[in-house]
DNA sequence: AAGGAATTCAACCGCACTTGT
DNA sequence: AACAAGTGCGGTTGAATTCCT
């Protein structure tokens, strides 16, 4: 019961992919292209069923798929998202780049409830714990009209009525606030050094980095964003030793120990802060959700005005036709890309993602 | 060092919705 | 309209890993 209609034809395969299946799988859809899941299996030669497939491309496997600890940035963003779209994940993801609807999940439940616990909040309602006992002990019927639902913003506690709490004795956990910030030259450094590792060469990085700068050129923002290596980051950063010395010339073999190396997780921060909402654009959202938060709290109107926050401000502030395109180029790249040698991405989509700089990370973090 | 507890997260399950016939 | 197949989503599970005693 339960089990999709595919999986009851065969006997199938369950419970962890092997780095064979993800590259069969890895290999099928960058070749034709994401199409009918429950033929993938049979096409793809995998004893699996075509949900399974699907879910391991879209939470694994595909190519625009961020890994790593989540960053204070997104963290937040999560949080305030949760607070108004409740646990709609795949909605909370959009808004995420490169995250997926199960990663923010478990984050949710793993450390963001946590967290707000810690902070005397009550993660389903985001309201005061104190807040939500009364609550029950009145049986939802006044309080929370007195003070309303509560927003969590940079550790205050917005509620409906505008008012502010700040808690000083938020974050009890202090690595929290001293988690380490991204060095993007220390990144960019150990990958110009990983050529061995076949993952990445410099003239892609470079040609990454200079395509980067046409980027920002073009934008002209106040800041420089250093290339998105991420992947190769990852890649370069996690080749255990067997694989590294296991490499051969073939691309699919090369792509195959790229898979390898991904199982492994990215442990540190560092490769992995990739959410790129400028300070200043932090703030103004902030203050967009402070000004919501004190004279509107409807949640359509809510919703709306965060989307176009967002579009506002995402990607550094590419507008949103561009940023159709972009997505547009992602969606397609499985079709467009599949003739060059695994996992290859094109500068483009790589700047969908920039980063921003050390010094920006520090200012905004001491802001807090 | 060992073993149990706690945590993390990939994957599964079941339901709802969409699409095609 | 009714049905089947496919897809998407949120909740849950359980194996692997980490932490603690």
């Amino acid at each position: 019961m339960g089990r999709h209609s595919c999986c009851l034809t065969q006997k199938l395969r369950k419970g962890l992919w092997s780095p064979e299946e993800d590259e069969k799988l890895f290999n099928y859809i960058t070749t034709f292209g994401v199409g009918c899941w429950s033929s993938v299996p049979k096409q793809a030669g995998l004893q699996r069923c075509g949900k399974s497939c699907r879910l391991r491309w879209i939470n694994y496997l595909r190519p625009d798929v961020k890994r790593g600890m989540f960053s204070q940035e997104e963290e937040d963003l999560i949080v305030n998202l949760h607070q108004l779209l409740g646990n709609r994940w795949a909605q909370i993801a959009t808004k995420l780049p490169g995250r997926t609807d199960n990663e923010i999940k478990n984050f949710w439940n793993s450390c963001i409830k946590k967290k707000l616990k810690q902070q005397g909040i009550d993660p389903n309602t985001h309201m005061p714990l104190s807040e939500t006992k009364e609550c029950c002990n009145e049986n939802l019927q006044t309080s929370s009209t007195e003070m309303g639902q509560a927003m969590v913003i940079n550790n205050s506690t917005v509620f409906r009525n505008g008012l502010i709490r700040t808690d000083q004795a938020h974050y009890p956990d202090e690595d929290f606030m001293n988690k380490q910030v991204f060095d993007p030259f220390s990144s960019f450094e150990s990958q110009m050094g990983s050529d061995q590792t076949g993952c990445t060469s410099k003239s892609r990085i470079l040609s990454q980095y200079h395509s980067e700068q046409n980027y920002r050129d073009n934008y002209e923002f106040g800041f420089s964003p250093m290339p998105n290596l991420t992947y190769n980051c990852d890649h370069s950063n996690n080749m255990t030793d067997s694989m590294a010395t296991d490499i051969s010339e073939s691309s699919s073999s090369r792509m195959s120990n790229l898979f390898l190396s991904e199982t492994k997780e990215c442990s540190g921060s560092s490769s992995c802060n990739v959410l790129n909402i400028q300070d200043n654009e932090l703030h103004m959202m902030d203050n967009n959700m402070m000004e919501n938060s004190a004279f509107s709290w409807d949640i359509t109107e809510e919703t709306n005005k965060l989307e176009s926050t967002f579009q506002e401000f995402q990607f550094n502030g590419v507008k949103s036709e561009e940023l159709e395109e972009e997505e547009m180029k992602i969606n397609s790249w499985e079709v467009e890309d599949h003739t060059q040698h695994g996992r290859s991405y094109s500068s483009e989509n790589l700047v969908n993602f920039p980063l921003t700089s050390l010094s920006e990370d520090l200012e905004y973090f001491e802001q807090i």
